[in-house]
DNA sequence: GAGTGGTCTAGACCACGAG
DNA sequence: TCGTGGTCTAGACCACTCA
Protein backbone atom coordinates (compact mmCIF):
# COMPACT_ATOMS: atom_id res chain seq x y z
CA UNK A 1 0.00 0.00 0.00
CA UNK A 2 1.60 3.10 0.97
CA UNK A 3 4.33 1.47 3.93
CA UNK A 4 8.04 1.06 1.88
CA UNK A 5 9.90 2.29 4.65
CA UNK A 6 7.65 1.13 7.83
CA UNK A 7 5.34 -2.14 7.58
CA UNK A 8 1.80 -1.51 8.53
CA UNK A 9 2.21 -3.95 11.59
CA UNK A 10 5.20 -2.39 12.60
CA UNK A 11 3.29 0.87 12.33
CA UNK A 12 0.69 -0.52 14.46
CA UNK A 13 3.13 -2.03 17.03
CA UNK A 14 4.91 0.96 17.99
CA UNK A 15 1.65 2.82 18.31
CA UNK A 16 0.28 0.23 20.97
CA UNK A 17 3.91 -0.09 22.51
CA UNK A 18 4.14 3.66 23.41
CA UNK A 19 0.29 3.59 24.79
CA UNK A 20 1.81 0.81 27.04
CA UNK A 21 4.65 2.72 27.50
CA UNK A 22 3.07 6.38 28.33
CA UNK A 23 0.57 4.11 30.24
CA UNK A 24 -2.44 4.76 28.44
CA UNK A 25 -2.84 1.30 28.58
CA UNK A 26 -1.84 0.02 32.01
CA UNK A 27 -0.45 -3.06 33.12
CA UNK A 28 -3.16 -6.08 33.48
CA UNK A 29 -6.22 -4.19 31.64
CA UNK A 30 -7.38 -5.88 28.73
CA UNK A 31 -7.15 -4.39 25.00
CA UNK A 32 -10.04 -4.02 22.82
CA UNK A 33 -10.67 -6.98 20.66
CA UNK A 34 -8.63 -7.62 17.71
CA UNK A 35 -11.80 -6.84 15.60
CA UNK A 36 -12.46 -3.53 17.23
CA UNK A 37 -8.55 -2.65 16.83
CA UNK A 38 -8.47 -4.14 13.24
CA UNK A 39 -11.59 -1.44 12.38
CA UNK A 40 -9.47 0.82 14.30
CA UNK A 41 -6.10 1.14 12.28
CA UNK A 42 -8.02 0.25 9.12
CA UNK A 43 -6.41 -2.72 8.53
CA UNK A 44 -7.20 -6.50 8.02
CA UNK A 45 -7.67 -8.84 11.27
CA UNK A 46 -4.00 -11.06 10.09
CA UNK A 47 -2.16 -8.04 9.92
CA UNK A 48 -3.73 -6.48 13.08
CA UNK A 49 -3.06 -10.26 14.73
CA UNK A 50 0.60 -9.54 13.51
CA UNK A 51 1.10 -7.04 15.41
CA UNK A 52 -0.05 -7.88 18.21
CA UNK A 53 2.65 -11.32 17.81
CA UNK A 54 5.45 -8.59 17.48
CA UNK A 55 4.02 -7.30 20.87
CA UNK A 56 3.90 -10.72 22.36
CA UNK A 57 7.32 -11.73 21.31
CA UNK A 58 8.79 -8.75 23.07
CA UNK A 59 6.53 -9.73 26.00
CA UNK A 60 4.47 -6.82 26.00
CA UNK A 61 0.99 -8.05 25.98
CA UNK A 62 -0.37 -11.65 26.95
CA UNK A 63 -2.53 -13.23 24.51
CA UNK A 64 -5.43 -15.43 26.58
CA UNK A 65 -7.37 -17.41 24.36
CA UNK A 66 -10.96 -16.52 24.14
CA UNK A 67 -10.44 -13.74 26.72
CA UNK A 68 -8.66 -11.69 25.20
CA UNK A 69 -5.23 -9.58 24.47
CA UNK A 70 -3.92 -7.78 27.99
CA UNK A 71 -1.17 -5.64 28.83
CA UNK A 72 1.60 -7.69 30.51
CA UNK A 73 2.80 -6.58 34.33
CA UNK A 74 5.76 -5.44 34.69
CA UNK A 75 7.27 -8.01 37.24
CA UNK A 76 10.72 -7.58 38.97
CA UNK A 77 13.45 -8.70 36.84
CA UNK A 78 14.99 -11.45 37.95
CA UNK A 79 18.60 -12.32 38.43
CA UNK A 80 20.13 -15.81 38.76
CA UNK A 81 23.74 -15.30 40.25
CA UNK A 82 25.12 -17.86 42.42
CA UNK A 83 22.77 -20.97 41.84
CA UNK A 84 20.00 -19.20 43.33
CA UNK A 85 17.74 -16.36 41.72
CA UNK A 86 17.87 -13.49 43.28
CA UNK A 87 15.94 -11.30 44.97
CA UNK A 88 14.56 -13.17 47.42
CA UNK A 89 10.91 -11.78 47.54
CA UNK A 90 8.59 -13.03 50.20
CA UNK A 91 6.07 -12.57 47.57
CA UNK A 92 7.64 -14.88 45.41
CA UNK A 93 6.50 -19.05 46.40
CA UNK A 94 7.33 -21.92 44.28
CA UNK A 95 5.50 -24.66 43.97
CA UNK A 96 7.05 -27.84 44.01
CA UNK A 97 6.60 -31.87 42.37
CA UNK A 98 8.27 -34.24 42.98
CA UNK A 99 8.35 -37.10 41.00
CA UNK A 100 10.52 -40.67 41.07
CA UNK A 101 11.87 -41.71 37.33
CA UNK A 102 15.20 -43.31 35.56
CA UNK A 103 17.42 -42.39 33.95
CA UNK A 104 17.44 -41.64 30.24
CA UNK A 105 19.26 -40.37 27.01
CA UNK A 106 20.37 -37.13 27.47
CA UNK A 107 19.53 -37.24 31.36
CA UNK A 108 21.62 -40.23 32.07
CA UNK A 109 24.81 -38.53 30.34
CA UNK A 110 24.18 -35.21 32.42
CA UNK A 111 24.68 -37.08 35.80
CA UNK A 112 26.65 -39.84 34.63
CA UNK A 113 25.02 -42.51 35.62
CA UNK A 114 23.70 -45.79 33.56
CA UNK A 115 20.48 -45.78 32.00
CA UNK A 116 17.84 -46.84 33.93
CA UNK A 117 19.65 -45.42 37.11
CA UNK A 118 16.65 -44.28 39.80
CA UNK A 119 16.45 -40.17 40.17
CA UNK A 120 14.24 -37.90 41.94
CA UNK A 121 12.96 -35.18 39.65
CA UNK A 122 12.06 -32.17 41.65
CA UNK A 123 9.87 -29.66 39.30
CA UNK A 124 9.61 -26.44 40.47
CA UNK A 125 7.55 -23.66 39.20
CA UNK A 126 8.57 -19.93 40.83
CA UNK A 127 5.00 -17.69 41.01
CA UNK A 128 4.68 -13.70 41.62
CA UNK A 129 1.85 -13.01 42.37
CA UNK A 130 -0.75 -14.56 39.87
CA UNK A 131 2.16 -15.15 36.98
CA UNK A 132 4.78 -17.76 36.67
CA UNK A 133 8.20 -16.72 36.09
CA UNK A 134 10.19 -19.35 36.50
CA UNK A 135 10.60 -22.95 35.89
CA UNK A 136 13.32 -25.56 36.64
CA UNK A 137 13.93 -29.27 36.68
CA UNK A 138 16.07 -30.55 39.44
CA UNK A 139 17.82 -34.57 39.12
CA UNK A 140 18.75 -36.16 41.95
CA UNK A 141 20.30 -39.64 41.98
CA UNK A 142 17.55 -41.41 44.05
CA UNK A 143 20.37 -42.57 46.81
CA UNK A 144 21.37 -39.23 47.17
CA UNK A 145 18.33 -37.90 47.44
CA UNK A 146 16.54 -36.03 50.61
CA UNK A 147 12.52 -36.27 49.98
CA UNK A 148 11.81 -32.92 50.66
CA UNK A 149 13.55 -30.50 47.89
CA UNK A 150 17.31 -29.92 48.66
CA UNK A 151 17.14 -25.97 48.14
CA UNK A 152 14.98 -25.36 45.34
CA UNK A 153 16.70 -22.58 43.92
CA UNK A 154 14.84 -19.79 45.52
CA UNK A 155 17.01 -18.49 48.34
CA UNK A 156 20.38 -19.23 49.70
CA UNK A 157 21.75 -22.68 48.87
CA UNK A 158 23.03 -25.05 51.47
CA UNK A 159 24.05 -28.47 49.95
CA UNK A 160 24.08 -31.07 52.19
CA UNK A 161 27.43 -32.72 50.46
CA UNK A 162 31.06 -30.86 49.78
CA UNK A 163 30.91 -29.54 46.23
CA UNK A 164 34.03 -30.24 44.33
CA UNK A 165 32.89 -28.01 41.01
CA UNK A 166 29.32 -26.32 39.47
CA UNK A 167 29.57 -25.94 36.17
CA UNK A 168 27.00 -23.62 34.63
CA UNK A 169 26.01 -23.48 30.80
CA UNK A 170 23.48 -20.99 29.88
CA UNK A 171 22.04 -20.95 25.97
CA UNK A 172 19.20 -19.14 24.65
CA UNK A 173 16.57 -20.14 22.97
CA UNK A 174 12.87 -20.13 22.35
CA UNK A 175 10.62 -21.96 24.97
CA UNK A 176 9.26 -25.51 23.92
CA UNK A 177 5.55 -24.72 23.10
CA UNK A 178 5.24 -26.61 26.92
CA UNK A 179 7.13 -24.34 28.60
CA UNK A 180 5.35 -21.75 27.12
CA UNK A 181 2.53 -22.68 28.19
CA UNK A 182 3.55 -23.42 31.77
CA UNK A 183 5.24 -19.88 31.92
CA UNK A 184 2.30 -18.06 29.83
CA UNK A 185 4.94 -16.15 27.62
CA UNK A 186 4.87 -16.66 23.78
CA UNK A 187 6.48 -19.51 21.75
CA UNK A 188 8.69 -16.21 20.26
CA UNK A 189 9.86 -14.87 23.62
CA UNK A 190 13.30 -16.12 23.75
CA UNK A 191 14.14 -17.98 27.53
CA UNK A 192 17.41 -18.20 28.79
CA UNK A 193 18.29 -21.89 29.41
CA UNK A 194 20.65 -22.54 32.38
CA UNK A 195 21.84 -26.01 32.73
CA UNK A 196 23.59 -26.83 36.27
CA UNK A 197 25.95 -29.92 37.13
CA UNK A 198 26.90 -30.40 40.28
CA UNK A 199 29.95 -32.45 41.10
CA UNK A 200 31.18 -33.37 44.71
CA UNK A 201 35.16 -34.28 45.37
CA UNK A 202 35.07 -37.68 44.12
CA UNK A 203 33.62 -36.57 40.75
CA UNK A 204 30.23 -38.00 41.28
CA UNK A 205 27.85 -35.81 39.73
CA UNK A 206 25.08 -35.35 42.59
CA UNK A 207 22.61 -32.96 41.06
CA UNK A 208 22.02 -31.88 37.81
CA UNK A 209 19.48 -28.57 37.16
CA UNK A 210 17.22 -27.11 33.98
CA UNK A 211 15.95 -23.91 34.80
CA UNK A 212 14.48 -22.13 32.55
CA UNK A 213 13.61 -18.38 32.57
CA UNK A 214 12.14 -15.96 30.51
CA UNK A 215 14.09 -13.81 28.49
CA UNK A 216 12.27 -10.15 29.33
CA UNK A 217 12.54 -10.65 33.05
CA UNK A 218 15.50 -12.37 33.86
CA UNK A 219 19.60 -12.73 33.47
CA UNK A 220 22.41 -14.31 34.85
CA UNK A 221 25.14 -12.96 36.51
CA UNK A 222 28.21 -14.22 36.72
CA UNK A 223 31.54 -12.74 38.56
CA UNK A 224 35.34 -13.73 39.24
CA UNK A 225 37.62 -12.11 41.38
CA UNK A 226 40.94 -12.45 40.10
CA UNK A 227 42.77 -12.37 43.72
CA UNK A 228 41.09 -15.79 43.79
CA UNK A 229 41.37 -16.51 40.70
CA UNK A 230 42.35 -19.68 38.42
CA UNK A 231 39.38 -21.62 36.47
CA UNK A 232 39.42 -19.20 33.62
CA UNK A 233 42.37 -19.13 32.30
CA UNK A 234 42.80 -22.12 30.07
CA UNK A 235 42.12 -22.04 26.50
CA UNK B 1 -9.72 -28.61 8.01
CA UNK B 2 -8.63 -31.33 9.37
CA UNK B 3 -5.61 -30.49 11.78
CA UNK B 4 -7.40 -30.32 15.55
CA UNK B 5 -4.30 -31.92 17.10
CA UNK B 6 -1.13 -30.58 15.11
CA UNK B 7 -1.76 -27.53 12.75
CA UNK B 8 -0.89 -27.51 9.41
CA UNK B 9 2.38 -25.77 9.58
CA UNK B 10 3.17 -27.42 12.17
CA UNK B 11 2.67 -30.82 9.63
CA UNK B 12 5.10 -28.97 7.29
CA UNK B 13 7.54 -27.26 9.18
CA UNK B 14 8.28 -31.01 10.70
CA UNK B 15 7.93 -32.51 7.58
CA UNK B 16 10.95 -30.22 6.40
CA UNK B 17 12.55 -30.26 9.46
CA UNK B 18 12.84 -34.58 8.90
CA UNK B 19 14.10 -33.71 5.64
CA UNK B 20 16.94 -31.28 6.31
CA UNK B 21 17.70 -34.01 9.43
CA UNK B 22 17.97 -36.67 7.12
CA UNK B 23 19.70 -35.27 4.46
CA UNK B 24 17.39 -35.40 1.58
CA UNK B 25 17.33 -31.95 1.90
CA UNK B 26 21.70 -30.89 2.04
CA UNK B 27 23.33 -27.01 3.75
CA UNK B 28 22.84 -24.90 1.57
CA UNK B 29 20.90 -26.54 -0.79
CA UNK B 30 17.43 -24.23 -2.03
CA UNK B 31 14.19 -25.53 -1.06
CA UNK B 32 11.85 -25.31 -3.87
CA UNK B 33 10.04 -21.91 -4.68
CA UNK B 34 7.25 -21.04 -1.87
CA UNK B 35 4.38 -20.78 -4.28
CA UNK B 36 5.84 -24.60 -5.79
CA UNK B 37 6.13 -26.30 -1.71
CA UNK B 38 2.59 -24.45 -1.33
CA UNK B 39 0.95 -26.47 -3.82
CA UNK B 40 3.16 -29.74 -2.80
CA UNK B 41 1.94 -29.44 0.59
CA UNK B 42 -1.75 -28.21 -0.88
CA UNK B 43 -2.24 -25.12 1.02
CA UNK B 44 -2.06 -21.10 0.82
CA UNK B 45 1.36 -19.59 0.57
CA UNK B 46 0.64 -17.79 3.58
CA UNK B 47 0.36 -20.74 5.65
CA UNK B 48 3.79 -22.55 4.22
CA UNK B 49 5.20 -18.72 4.77
CA UNK B 50 4.21 -20.01 8.33
CA UNK B 51 5.84 -23.19 8.49
CA UNK B 52 8.84 -21.39 6.51
CA UNK B 53 9.40 -19.12 9.42
CA UNK B 54 8.85 -21.80 12.22
CA UNK B 55 11.88 -23.18 10.88
CA UNK B 56 13.49 -20.34 10.10
CA UNK B 57 13.10 -19.34 13.73
CA UNK B 58 15.00 -22.33 14.82
CA UNK B 59 17.96 -21.40 12.47
CA UNK B 60 17.10 -24.40 9.96
CA UNK B 61 16.48 -22.57 6.57
CA UNK B 62 17.81 -19.10 5.63
CA UNK B 63 15.65 -16.44 4.07
CA UNK B 64 16.52 -14.23 0.96
CA UNK B 65 14.63 -11.87 -0.60
CA UNK B 66 14.16 -12.54 -4.03
CA UNK B 67 16.56 -15.34 -3.93
CA UNK B 68 14.71 -18.40 -2.17
CA UNK B 69 14.91 -20.26 1.09
CA UNK B 70 18.25 -22.16 1.35
CA UNK B 71 18.99 -24.98 4.30
CA UNK B 72 21.22 -23.18 6.64
CA UNK B 73 25.01 -24.95 6.98
CA UNK B 74 25.37 -26.35 10.11
CA UNK B 75 28.60 -24.49 11.49
CA UNK B 76 30.89 -25.66 14.50
CA UNK B 77 29.25 -24.87 17.89
CA UNK B 78 30.50 -21.85 19.66
CA UNK B 79 31.10 -22.12 23.49
CA UNK B 80 31.71 -18.80 25.59
CA UNK B 81 34.34 -19.42 28.21
CA UNK B 82 36.72 -17.53 29.77
CA UNK B 83 36.00 -14.77 28.46
CA UNK B 84 36.81 -16.35 25.07
CA UNK B 85 35.22 -18.34 22.43
CA UNK B 86 36.15 -21.87 21.85
CA UNK B 87 36.74 -23.69 20.14
CA UNK B 88 39.64 -21.85 18.43
CA UNK B 89 38.89 -22.74 15.29
CA UNK B 90 42.06 -21.31 12.14
CA UNK B 91 39.03 -21.40 9.84
CA UNK B 92 37.30 -18.51 12.03
CA UNK B 93 38.40 -15.06 11.09
CA UNK B 94 37.68 -12.15 12.95
CA UNK B 95 37.74 -8.04 11.42
CA UNK B 96 37.85 -5.36 13.85
CA UNK B 97 36.51 -1.88 13.04
CA UNK B 98 38.29 0.91 15.34
CA UNK B 99 36.50 3.82 15.83
CA UNK B 100 35.84 6.52 18.51
CA UNK B 101 33.76 8.40 20.54
CA UNK B 102 32.52 9.88 23.65
CA UNK B 103 30.83 7.83 26.44
CA UNK B 104 26.87 8.31 26.45
CA UNK B 105 24.02 7.48 27.95
CA UNK B 106 24.10 3.21 29.06
CA UNK B 107 27.66 3.37 28.21
CA UNK B 108 28.79 6.03 30.74
CA UNK B 109 27.10 3.55 33.51
CA UNK B 110 28.83 0.51 32.70
CA UNK B 111 31.96 2.09 32.52
CA UNK B 112 31.75 4.34 35.48
CA UNK B 113 32.82 7.50 33.16
CA UNK B 114 31.20 10.64 32.86
CA UNK B 115 29.75 11.85 30.08
CA UNK B 116 31.36 12.41 27.14
CA UNK B 117 34.49 10.44 28.25
CA UNK B 118 36.52 9.71 25.25
CA UNK B 119 36.39 5.56 24.91
CA UNK B 120 37.72 3.44 21.91
CA UNK B 121 35.21 1.08 20.14
CA UNK B 122 36.76 -2.08 18.98
CA UNK B 123 33.41 -3.73 16.48
CA UNK B 124 34.64 -7.07 15.79
CA UNK B 125 32.71 -9.50 13.82
CA UNK B 126 33.56 -13.35 13.64
CA UNK B 127 33.18 -15.11 10.31
CA UNK B 128 33.29 -19.00 9.91
CA UNK B 129 33.93 -19.08 6.11
CA UNK B 130 30.79 -17.18 4.29
CA UNK B 131 28.88 -17.20 7.01
CA UNK B 132 29.26 -14.36 10.27
CA UNK B 133 28.76 -16.16 13.93
CA UNK B 134 29.36 -13.70 16.19
CA UNK B 135 29.38 -10.17 17.27
CA UNK B 136 30.81 -8.01 19.55
CA UNK B 137 31.43 -4.12 20.87
CA UNK B 138 34.52 -3.76 23.14
CA UNK B 139 34.77 -0.36 24.65
CA UNK B 140 37.62 0.68 26.72
CA UNK B 141 38.54 4.29 27.88
CA UNK B 142 40.75 5.80 25.27
CA UNK B 143 43.70 7.04 28.22
CA UNK B 144 43.78 2.97 28.44
CA UNK B 145 43.34 1.82 24.74
CA UNK B 146 45.94 0.51 22.38
CA UNK B 147 45.38 1.16 18.85
CA UNK B 148 45.66 -2.76 18.76
CA UNK B 149 42.48 -4.34 19.50
CA UNK B 150 43.38 -5.93 22.85
CA UNK B 151 42.28 -9.11 23.34
CA UNK B 152 39.53 -9.41 20.45
CA UNK B 153 37.50 -12.53 22.38
CA UNK B 154 38.98 -15.09 20.10
CA UNK B 155 42.09 -17.20 21.59
CA UNK B 156 43.81 -16.41 24.58
CA UNK B 157 43.20 -13.41 26.88
CA UNK B 158 46.34 -11.45 28.31
CA UNK B 159 44.85 -8.38 29.42
CA UNK B 160 47.67 -5.60 30.35
CA UNK B 161 46.57 -4.52 33.78
CA UNK B 162 46.15 -6.62 36.22
CA UNK B 163 42.50 -7.58 36.73
CA UNK B 164 40.67 -7.48 40.34
CA UNK B 165 36.94 -8.51 38.94
CA UNK B 166 35.11 -9.69 35.87
CA UNK B 167 31.54 -9.64 35.89
CA UNK B 168 29.32 -11.26 33.19
CA UNK B 169 25.96 -10.63 32.82
CA UNK B 170 24.39 -13.05 30.34
CA UNK B 171 20.86 -12.28 29.31
CA UNK B 172 18.62 -14.05 26.21
CA UNK B 173 16.51 -11.62 23.99
CA UNK B 174 15.22 -11.49 20.08
CA UNK B 175 18.41 -9.84 18.26
CA UNK B 176 17.70 -6.07 17.11
CA UNK B 177 16.99 -5.84 13.06
CA UNK B 178 20.62 -4.71 13.04
CA UNK B 179 22.19 -7.36 14.86
CA UNK B 180 20.28 -9.50 12.70
CA UNK B 181 21.32 -8.39 9.48
CA UNK B 182 24.93 -8.51 10.65
CA UNK B 183 24.94 -11.64 11.67
CA UNK B 184 22.28 -13.33 9.21
CA UNK B 185 20.03 -14.54 10.80
CA UNK B 186 16.37 -14.26 11.66
CA UNK B 187 14.57 -11.85 13.76
CA UNK B 188 12.64 -14.45 15.48
CA UNK B 189 16.28 -16.20 16.49
CA UNK B 190 17.21 -16.09 19.73
CA UNK B 191 20.67 -14.80 20.83
CA UNK B 192 23.12 -15.01 23.75
CA UNK B 193 23.70 -11.73 24.77
CA UNK B 194 27.00 -11.24 27.04
CA UNK B 195 27.89 -7.94 29.02
CA UNK B 196 31.11 -8.26 30.03
CA UNK B 197 32.70 -5.47 33.16
CA UNK B 198 36.07 -5.99 34.01
CA UNK B 199 37.48 -4.00 36.81
CA UNK B 200 40.88 -3.27 37.77
CA UNK B 201 42.41 -3.71 41.40
CA UNK B 202 41.60 0.52 42.46
CA UNK B 203 38.12 -0.55 41.38
CA UNK B 204 38.61 1.49 37.54
CA UNK B 205 36.75 -0.24 34.82
CA UNK B 206 39.35 -1.13 32.21
CA UNK B 207 36.90 -2.68 29.73
CA UNK B 208 33.02 -3.40 28.49
CA UNK B 209 32.67 -5.90 26.05
CA UNK B 210 28.56 -6.33 24.57
CA UNK B 211 28.48 -9.90 22.93
CA UNK B 212 25.78 -11.25 20.67
CA UNK B 213 25.99 -14.96 19.73
CA UNK B 214 23.13 -16.38 17.90
CA UNK B 215 21.29 -19.04 20.46
CA UNK B 216 21.11 -22.16 18.07
CA UNK B 217 25.17 -22.38 17.66
CA UNK B 218 26.48 -20.92 20.95
CA UNK B 219 26.40 -21.03 24.81
CA UNK B 220 28.23 -20.23 27.70
CA UNK B 221 29.80 -22.16 29.94
CA UNK B 222 30.98 -20.93 33.73
CA UNK B 223 32.47 -23.27 36.58
CA UNK B 224 33.41 -22.81 39.53
CA UNK B 225 35.72 -25.19 41.70
CA UNK B 226 35.22 -25.34 45.32
CA UNK B 227 37.91 -25.69 46.87
CA UNK B 228 39.37 -22.69 45.74
CA UNK B 229 35.11 -20.91 46.40
CA UNK B 230 34.26 -17.57 47.41
CA UNK B 231 32.01 -15.30 45.30
CA UNK B 232 29.02 -17.33 45.12
CA UNK B 233 27.72 -18.12 48.87
CA UNK B 234 26.19 -14.66 49.05
CA UNK B 235 22.83 -14.00 48.45
C1' DG C 1 -24.95 -18.77 22.97
C1' DA C 2 -22.25 -14.65 22.49
C1' DG C 3 -17.72 -13.07 22.11
C1' DT C 4 -13.04 -13.88 21.92
C1' DG C 5 -8.67 -15.37 19.80
C1' DG C 6 -6.53 -19.29 16.39
C1' DT C 7 -6.05 -21.07 11.85
C1' DC C 8 -6.50 -21.06 7.09
C1' DT C 9 -7.76 -19.58 2.26
C1' DA C 10 -7.16 -17.54 -2.39
C1' DG C 11 -6.05 -14.30 -4.09
C1' DA C 12 -3.55 -8.99 -4.99
C1' DC C 13 0.28 -6.10 -5.20
C1' DC C 14 5.10 -4.58 -3.88
C1' DA C 15 10.27 -5.17 -3.45
C1' DC C 16 14.39 -7.59 -4.34
C1' DG C 17 17.83 -10.38 -7.26
C1' DA C 18 19.68 -12.00 -11.51
C1' DG C 19 20.05 -12.23 -16.34
C1' DT D 1 11.91 -8.73 -17.56
C1' DC D 2 11.01 -12.66 -14.80
C1' DG D 3 10.95 -15.35 -10.71
C1' DT D 4 11.55 -14.91 -6.00
C1' DG D 5 10.07 -13.75 -1.32
C1' DG D 6 7.36 -9.80 1.60
C1' DT D 7 3.08 -7.69 2.83
C1' DC D 8 -1.67 -7.28 2.98
C1' DT D 9 -6.77 -8.20 2.27
C1' DA D 10 -11.50 -9.90 3.33
C1' DG D 11 -13.35 -13.05 4.38
C1' DA D 12 -14.47 -18.46 6.49
C1' DC D 13 -14.51 -21.66 10.09
C1' DC D 14 -12.81 -23.71 14.53
C1' DA D 15 -11.63 -23.64 19.65
C1' DC D 16 -11.87 -21.55 23.99
C1' DT D 17 -14.14 -18.77 27.90
C1' DC D 18 -17.85 -17.19 30.36
C1' DA D 19 -22.43 -16.13 31.50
Amino acid sequence: MIQPVLSLRQTIADDLRTQISTGRLKPGERLPSETQLASLYKVSTPTLRNALALLQSQGLIEKIHGKGNFVRRRLHRLTYSGGALMPFDPAVHVTVHTSQLRARGALSGLLKVPQRTPLTEFLCIGHEGESPHSLARIYIPRDLAPTEPPWCRHGKTEPSTPLAEIQEKVSARLPTSEEASTLRISTALAVLAITRVSTDATGRVVEAALLVLPGDRADAIFTFHHTIDEGRAEA
